[in-house]
DNA sequence: CCCACGATGCTGACGTGTCATCAATTCGCC
DNA sequence: GGCGAATTGATGACACGTCAGCATCGTGGG
């Protein structure tokens, strides 16, 4: 309250769209995760895993989705437990830990990844004429860039197949 | 992995450049909160609280800020706690509960409410101009709108003083 | 060679969000 | 008026994310 300069009729209604069309995301993607049985966060482990014929570090696997290593013990852990995944010690460098899907969690990753890109698709592409796209992309990487963000991440992330 | 039709190079720049921004704009807008104090949670709570003479039911104000039930009452439970609000029975309907602000809360969401207009404005606005502004505005409607998202809501919300 | 320092991964504590459920109360309809 | 249904708020269980801290291991300068 008494702010310096506040935000005119015109700001008041993008800022409150914005957070409109953030739920809105969130909600249709995260909702069409949840049916194929996994959280925002497994998507974003599963994705990379799934792309590469080897096991991964953990240190690599989280220099990838830009998480940092205690949110990733935790995530492995969890899906370990679950059986998606299994960890097995590094030979070459003994902090390390290897971190390979299951049978399980390839499954789960091929049956969600459709459902997922058919949702981004239609919740926000479909949306958008070639104008907007090029435009909301310029925006977006302007604002991305101007608050200082380097590295890639997100949570509910995505990636292709 | 095999999906019937992925992004293409144009559309993955731009699903890229948007998570960026979500994130940028969660670290900078959350991270101002924080020095204040304050979760975003808690800033949406305090927003409607503050912005109220009387004392609100926490139906009423579940409603202003789009949460459940259940949400709202842990939330309230964890800010009581912290002395930033105080609960009490409502007497016209006793299933109800009554929820207003202390000194403490009142003293805190003044004192954080200036440095948050001045971030959203730093890492979001000033980097747009005019065509930016409608055109984003245009777009986040409608893919709310197409979402199927009617109510206001969201976390980490905002409003005016 | 060795030891300080950094890198790596894990854990516990805590705040947060969702879901299912419960008790108390009020409302609607007969 | 009375009873079943809806409303209201709280709670416990669990998943998730951040922070501080720890043990282990590798590396580089002396």
């Amino acid at each position: 309250m008494t702010q310096p300069r506040w935000l005119n009729p015109e700001e008041e209604r993008l800022w409150l769209a914005f957070l409109r069309m953030r739920r809105a995301l969130d909600v249709a993607i995260d909702g069409q995760l949840a049916e194929a049985g996994l959280s925002p966060a497994d998507y974003d482990v599963l994705v990379p895993l799934s792309q590469s014929d080897e096991a991964l570090r953990v240190r690599d696997l989280a220099a990838l989705i830009g998480w940092d290593r205690s949110r990733i013990a935790h995530q492995l852990r969890r899906m370990e437990q679950r059986g998606l995944l299994v960890r097995s010690g590094s030979t070459t460098d003994r902090r390390g830990t290897l971190v390979q899907l299951t049978d399980l969690g390839r499954t789960a990753i091929t049956a969600a990844a459709p459902g997922h890109v058919e949702t981004v698709r239609r919740v926000l592409f479909d949306q958008l004429d070639h104008d907007d796209l090029t435009r909301l992309t310029s925006i977006a990487e302007r604002v991305a860039d101007a608050a200082g963000l380097t590295g890639i991440s997100r949570t509910g992330g995505q990636a292709r197949g």
